[in-house]
DNA sequence: TTGTACGCGTTATCAT
DNA sequence: ATGATAACGCGTACAA
């Protein structure tokens, strides 16, 4: 592999000239520029990106962690990775994919990240990961509200999780529904918090009796419930403790389609029987199944891309003046599997 | 940030030593060890992930190659990074997401990519992402079998498409289907080569005459007719072209979806008028859609994995002898959504 | 264990 | 304004 030494000495150049050259930091004449890529090509050089990393301390790629192990990327997942690498590609950034805390680091064999910058997905409750970030001294954006002990302002970008549950709520209760399961995220998930705070509130402004069965939280990831997650909960509600359910609202597209499959065990139907509600999900999927989805579009994608404009601020690609909290707008899109009742 | 240095001279020995304390290169006394650590906490220090690759030429990063520009994952993409994020990580390596095709690399800013090795994913006919690589001279592995002029032996990892959908018709023939609809993946994926030859031998094995309505290609993407694939070849074929048709194959699960809700649309009903057959697709979407769907498991987490062992083994961090092409089985599932006709 | 010569570009400084 | 020179970044590895 040719090296800067050997272009320079074939177009008889210095060293300097050749990087400035490739590096466009500094003009170089028509001639020369011609001659070197010549003899680069000839040689077929590039410069070597570790290198140049180590003086630049650059290493434009930026880590992508997404939540501790999860082996299954929901719809919301898919489309977000989506909207960070494209976005990130833009700015000439490239993503490392990464998992911290699936098993413990060694510490022995800890080496600085070569990421220049980072977006922590779906944070939990003290999440290990942002301590990392945070005294590893990585400028990073999170992706969901940060509530970590001692780690104040935080650069995140997010949807309004409370208002959102709250907006789900009021639109089946206008329908007529007063019994409503909500299928929320895993407890230790930051978004469960405030998801959880907007159904409390929305029951309480209806005036609606909060009962234990009207809250669950998916299991943690790799327990043996959570591939059954939406299944059993919808079972043992309806089925077995005969509670009079009239409306599921679903944290993804797999809960929702476990929950479609119980209701169909049960010998019941969407939405003559149950109302389903679904947050996010993957579009096709939505429209597609039988009947349609009902589901509150939560808008990945340019979650995704927030949080990488905002991180390129960080990191001072990226100029101008950024809040330090973006909330990406959510919306309603009304399918067919919420019906009203009298 | 504290340097090595740093650390020699507060622990009072030399760089050299602290570098061994980290990378265990060379045994260390416990006396040293502890010295080195005390002092390396104190400081905050860890090895300069960068100024190590400069030296030993490794980035403990893999690239993995998603097909060009495709922003929507099926279930397959997504199973298969899986597998290789979690393999990749078993051996130390991160994984480094790559899309080089989406637009072209202006050449005065290339610079050599700081990965070890790559996977490339779904290969296209002289996919120029493999050029690349070989001329850059990348190890890589590639899922899907290789078609590019000049380029003769590739390590690859696959399924044995050909007779995948050789077995698919013969199921559906078996069933009494004489008139099925192929919707196979983009012409220019190599893929799609072997899996219409499948087809066309099944068909003559089987004497039924190919008519030119049976096989379909999916539709290049970002055209506008993308996300519509399935749909409108159903609409269009079964609908308006009064095709008998009473079987059809997808290439996906969001292709299987479109194709149900054409069939939908048609007034018609899966399976009772006519059959549906997912190659891959996910697994609880497949289980728990309505009909549940009759599929092909290709498998691809383990197709992640034996990616992932192929090319740590061309990096020689994995010994022992590896074939230059493996072959990862897949089965049929069968579930509600193909029947019988008389 | 220690000392020290690398690895491979970048960038400030100097010269033209 | 462009080109050349040399110091520098931060570890690793090998000889002493």
């Amino acid at each position: 592999m040719a090296k800067i030494d050997d272009v320079a000495r074939l177009a008889k150049v210095s060293k300097g000239t050749v990087s400035n050259v490739f590096s466009q930091k500094r003009r170089t004449s028509q001639e020369v520029t011609d001659r070197v890529m010549k003899v680069s090509r000839q040689l077929n050089y590039v410069p070597n990106h570790i290198a140049r990393s180590l003086v630049t301390k650059k290493t434009m790629a930026i880590g992508l962690t997404i939540p501790h192990g999860n082996f299954f990327f929901s719809a919301f997942h898919n489309q977000f990775i989506n909207g960070v690498i494209l976005e990130a590609a833009y700015y000439g950034y490239r993503v490392l994919l990464d998992m911290i805390p699936v098993q413990k680091v060694k510490t022995p064999f800890l080496s600085s990240y070569p990421i220049d910058g980072a977006i922590v997905m779906s944070p939990a409750i003290d999440d290990e990961r942002i301590n990392l970030m945070h005294q590893g001294q990585i400028p990073f954006v999170t992706v969901g509200r940060v509530m970590n002990a001692n780690i104040n302002h935080t650069s995140s970008v997010d949807s309004d999780n409370l208002m959102i549950i709250y907006s789900i709520c009021k639109y089946l209760i206008d329908k007529g529904h007063r019994n409503i399961m909500f299928l929320n995220a895993n407890e230790l998930m930051t978004v469960s918090i405030d998801r959880k705070a907007g159904f409390i509130k929305a029951m309480e402004d209806y005036h609606i009796e909060l009962e234990e069965h009207m809250i669950h939280h998916k299991p943690a990831i790799l327990s043996s419930e959570y591939m059954d997650y939406g299944y059993e909960e919808t079972i043992r509600t309806l089925g077995k403790f005969e509670k009079k359910v009239t409306a599921i609202i679903a944290d993804d597209d797999r809960t929702a389609f476990s929950v479609m499959n119980a209701i169909k065990d049960l010998e019941l139907r969407v939405p003559e029987d149950v109302s389903l509600f679904v947050i996010c999900g993957d579009l096709s999927m939505m429209y597609q199944s039988n009947p349609s989805l009902t589901s509150m579009d939560l808008q990945p994608s340019e979650l995704g891309v927030q949080a990488v404009k905002m991180l390129m601020h960080k990191l001072d690609v990226l100029p101008g003046y950024f809040p330090e909290n973006i909330w990406v707008e959510s919306k309603i899109i009304e399918r067919d599997s919420c019906s009203s009742i009298s």
